[in-house]
DNA sequence: TAGATTCTTATTGTATACAAAATGCATTTT
DNA sequence: AAAATGCATTTTGTATACAATAAGAATCTA
């Protein structure tokens, strides 16, 4: 039933950008053609064209003859990245207001279920990709092919900050999670209720939430750098 | 030198972007492989990598099994545009206003040049295609890669909107048009002397003056209606 | 031994052949 | 005559073979 399980090609796809978003593939870290299409069962040509897919959304990067690599994170995306996520998700979430239809809200409460379900008992892996779900379907309530494509390349590097900066091993992150997780439920009652200025508040104190989480880690110092060194250490 | 011209697929992607932009390839329309392929001495293989490429970037739709087609145009992609694009132009000048470089000052004005020169002798592909390359130029300068699918979906829409509502056969058109032109000179002023501001406020002038000339045409009555018909008929 | 150069190997890009699926047409059936 | 079924054709999807390019290793030179 899942889109996931029609095909050979579709399951290697989804595979890529869920390894993307876990950083189960590192930022820069380069693909292979060969081992890819062995693994999978799948000749290279079918592969390449998921390549390509995967480029024109922002999960790799293609090099002319020198094959894929994941997206690149530094500390200048990071700039970027809350430079534009309130403005992007604010609007968002405002839409998703306006125009939300009752079996998306009930898809976001259940997502909003499986994600409070990882905080108790789930890997950091599966924590990131439920609060990815949740914040996809608040994409699809906006329905505005225009606003889309930007937030989805927002949500590829919130997923993938969210596995290198939120790792709730001691009780100070514990708590920012479920302060997040209470935002989540904030966000369903003011899209529930076609609460517009509320639900547009509600995005910009998500992110504040997590700027002053990343905040404790990045010092304005470093510029520029990459950071899939960082994520390989943290992962290691 | 330029890009177009470095290999038959780089040809055939740039031929397909602006055969899109300027209606040669009208929204909806069916593309094949086999004839495509030919006319480019290209075998399938490049050629689909190139769809789902230009998928990616939302020129075109994949549907399975069932080959590509050009982005549909709806009239409620009309509404959608209206919308999103003051909010992320704003946010692009803006950003533009903040981090011109130089030499992309000077790019800017060439492409204005470029675009008044289209105003007097162009037809209406040269001149969709000049003020594309305009807006592109300041996606540039914004230089925030979350902010830019979005921006360039828009710009997509932008040029085939332009192409189908900006024909100056009577005067009102031609004064609209140089309206334009002259918004375009006072974005690159505000750009030059870094006013944020007065960047952010053209941005909603321009878009605002698009959907005047647009509302003339567009009854809000009518929704959801395919408009590849309409497109067809204004150029037949 | 440091550097440059050629040769070898590995990887990426393209063409073609074949398989699978969808479309359209003709025939059959009611 | 309308609907449905099966067949032929066209179109799409995948595998494989080959060509072109880049990366790496070994050799040669100073």
């Amino acid at each position: 039933m899942k889109d996931a399980s029609r095909s050979k090609k579709s399951e290697l796809y989804e595979h890529l950008k869920s390894a993307v978003l876990t950083l189960a593939l590192n930022p820069g870290e380069d693909l292979d053609e060969v081992s890819l299409s062995e693994e999978f069962n799948l000749s290279r040509t079918p592969l390449r064209e998921v390549f390509r897919q995967l480029a024109g959304e922002g999960f790799v990067e293609l090099r002319e003859n020198r094959g894929a690599r994941v997206s690149a994170m530094t500390y200048t995306t990071l700039r970027d990245f809350f430079l534009a996520a309130p403005m992007i998700y604010g609007a968002v979430l405002q839409l998703a207001a306006t125009n939300a239809k009752p079996d998306q809200i009930k898809s976001l409460k259940l997502a909003q279920d499986t994600f409070k379900a990882t905080l108790r008992s789930g890997s950091a892996a599966d924590r990131a990709m439920a609060n990815n779900k949740f914040h996809e379907i608040t994409g699809e309530m906006a329905d505005n092919v225009y606003l889309l494509p930007s937030f989805k390349r927002l949500l590829i590097d919130h997923a993938r900050i969210g596995m290198t900066f939120y790792r709730p091993q001691d009780q100070l992150m514990a708590d920012k999670l479920s302060e997040a997780s209470s935002q989540h439920d904030a966000i369903i009652a003011a899209i529930e209720t076609c609460d517009e200025a509320a639900a547009a508040q509600l995005a910009t104190d998500h992110w504040n939430l997590s700027r002053g989480q990343i905040e404790q880690y990045v010092t304005p110092a470093a510029l520029d750098v990459p950071m899939g060194s960082m994520a390989r250490k943290t992962s290691a």
